[in-house]
DNA sequence: GAGGATATTGAAAGTCATTTTCATATTGGA
DNA sequence: TCCAATATGAAAATGACTTTCAATATCCTC
């Protein structure tokens, strides 16, 4: 887990390196996404700068979440709901998802075993690993117990027919 | 790894329990999926099918792809390139995948402990989990070569300013 | 500081995968 | 066979995201 600050600074150096230049807007929208916490969209971000910032757009922060993701400072996730969802990378293999499949939740877990394999796994594959996602779909505890209880419909033997023709 | 034709079947049965229809075009859909290995896109599915039946819609190929994760025997994922593809669910915690965000290309792997944690952890959650998605992005390794070997640019100490004001 | 090449901004217009609408057609139980 | 419920596909809509472009800011050089 990247610290607020040294996010900061580290896309600071990042456009020096490559020769882009620091404004206002990216300030703001740099220092927001570090300060947002995990799984922001960009119309959050965007909402959240625009109440004391009135005068930026929504195309820039789009731009600018392309260039944390350039740097190497932010991981783009999609949960299924249809939005990007942006966190600071995390620096070391921790920070997994659950994601409920029936009500939309999302879990984060941690697994110790899990980081040390993943390192290993990572580094045996000769692979320069710059973002990695692990996400796990299904139902939470609540949605499996609901689902269980729902009493199912019957099964007769079911099979494909092909009656019909497709239409011209 | 569902075998194409216990994967038709369970279709017809899910289709069954719901009270769903059995259509020629549900058949056609999920037989060229099952058949098609693995990242299919629902674009290539639809033209892959319309070379022997031309009646088919591309919108009854997405309702089919969605009908198909519902029943647990697709995994939708997104590589970064704007398409959604999809795979025969994995029966169990195999087949993960290291996409190179310079080239594209994507590279399936397994690792055996990673089974195993993989299964350990889902227990432990008290998670029903139906899919799973491990992907490692970065640099493949010709293209981290080729990154290795680009001269860097100056470094001299960034820091953001603010001389500027934001517009109306 | 001033000048100027180059990068950046934001509004509007565009893109494009995916979804919705709706009239027509098919399915499958009675 | 009949018919209510479901499915289909063409066209239109959706909506997140990107591109365009004229106006503006940055920052290197002098």
């Amino acid at each position: 887990m990247i610290a607020p600050d040294s996010g900061v600074q580290g896309f600071a150096d990042y456009l020096a390196r490559a020769g882009l230049k620091s404004t206002r807007q990216r300030e703001r929208i740099v220092r927001a996404f570090f300060a947002a916490g995990r799984h922001t969209s960009a119309e959050e971000l965007y909402h959240q700068i625009r109440v004391q910032e009135p005068c930026i757009g929504l195309v820039t922060v789009y731009r600018t979440l392309k260039l944390l993701r350039q740097a190497g400072l932010a991981t783009e996730r999609a949960f299924g709901d249809g939005y990007a969802r942006f966190d600071p990378t995390p620096a070391d293999w921790t920070h997994h998802h659950l994601i409920c499949t029936r009500c939309g939740m999302v879990q984060e877990f941690q697994d110790k075993e899990l980081r040390v394999l993943g390192r290993k796994v990572a580094r045996s594959l000769r692979f320069t690993i710059t973002e990695h996602k692990l996400e796990l779909y299904g139902l939470c505890r609540d949605c499996g117990r609901a689902e269980r209880d729902r009493p199912q419909s019957n099964s007769r033997t079911a099979r494909f027919t092909s009656r019909g023709e497709a239409r011209p």
